[in-house]
DNA sequence: CAGACAATAT
DNA sequence: TATATTGTCT
């Protein structure tokens, strides 16, 4: 059963990750162990991403979703912030000590909130100004790269293409064997709404348009990203991770897994030729209560990846 | 350089 | 599988 998106809009906003969300989930729940033996630190030399990590004694709320789904938040622990942050310097003008260059940055998981946020950037940019960049500036994800937009937006095409053949051919389509590849992806793009105009584009939508969309301002900008990590194993690379206190989310026995944690502070200068208001309050890319299960649905695969993010409290309009 | 897109890689 | 990366063209 599908909801009526008839009023999506109206609450865009509210769904976005609340105002008052910093938090914590800055932790990271990389060990000390891995986050050395990654050597995470300044990626490249790219003018903008950077990559904090965080050592903190991880005060996580421990378990939570399980298999329910309960969305009861168990406990906020809520440090103030203790956070120690590093800075980091750009690697502009800085560059060529480090070794680091071949340093990935973990995979980014596109929640279902996140690409929430993606649809309604590129739902108030427009068909024609939705390009990559620009859609990352709005969504103003921190960790975000215009690569990840860039490579979720092609994708998401794909799929608006095949709905719009879909609706408009009906029969006598031919065109398009459905993969299974697609069928899967389209769980995500299922999860978020699709404006009108965007399958048929010139069309106005019934009784429902865009709004002008009303910045939230906020004095604070420091949002977390939410990253995951895939872990990635070579078939014979295995490391031995003694996690201390991460016993949190029904960890797999034997399961390798950690989270990455990207996150970046906005450059804080856009030279953008055109001024782009930030959608949305601040972002933060996380799923509130949300827990992206182990996708380890493969036999032999052996890839696991984890991505939860504790949203302290829920948020509320 | 930035974007679209297909193919390929992990 | 989902996302990243690469290559080519515009």
């Amino acid at each position: 059963m599908r909801e009526e998106e008839a009023n999506w809009f109206p609450r865009w906003e509210e769904e976005l990750p609340s105002p008052e969300e910093l938090m914590p989930l800055s932790q990271t729940l990389i060990t000390p162990d891995l986050a050395l033996a990654f050597d995470i630190r300044n990626p490249n030399s790219s003018p903008q991403q950077q990559q904090q990590q965080n050592q903190s004694p991880i005060p996580i709320s421990p378990g939570q979703l399980g298999g329910g789904g309960g969305g009861s938040i168990p406990s906020p622990p809520s440090q103030p912030h203790s956070s120690e942050f590093e800075s980091a310097e750009l690697g502009s003008g800085n560059l060529g000590d480090e070794p680091a260059r071949t340093l990935k940055r973990p995979r980014l998981v596109w929640t279902p909130q996140l690409h929430k946020r993606f649809v309604d950037a590129v739902a108030h940019l427009g068909i024609k100004n939705a390009v990559p960049k620009t859609i990352m500036q709005l969504m103003s994800v921190d960790g975000l790269t215009r690569e990840n937009v860039a490579s979720h937006l092609q994708k998401y095409r794909l799929y608006l293409k095949r709905m719009q053949g879909l609706s408009a051919g009906g029969a006598g389509n031919g065109g398009g064997p459905l993969s299974a590849a697609d069928a899967a992806t389209d769980h995500l793009f299922a999860s978020a709404p699709v404006p009108h105009h965007f399958l048929h584009p010139g069309r106005p939508a019934p009784g429902d348009h865009y709004l002008p969309f009303v910045p939230v301002l906020h004095h604070q900008q420091q949002m977390a990203a939410a990253a995951v990590i895939a872990a990635q194993q070579q078939q014979q690379q295995q490391q031995q991770y003694h996690h201390r206190q991460v016993g949190q989310f029904g960890s797999p026995p034997g399961g390798q897994f950690e989270h990455g944690f990207l996150t970046r502070q906005l450059p804080s200068q856009q030279p953008p030729p055109q001024p782009i208001h930030r959608i949305g309050g601040p972002v933060s890319a996380q799923t509130p209560n949300y827990v992206e299960d182990l996708g380890s649905a493969t036999a032999g695969g052996g890839r696991k990846v984890l991505t939860l993010f504790p949203t302290g409290p829920e948020f509320q309009a």
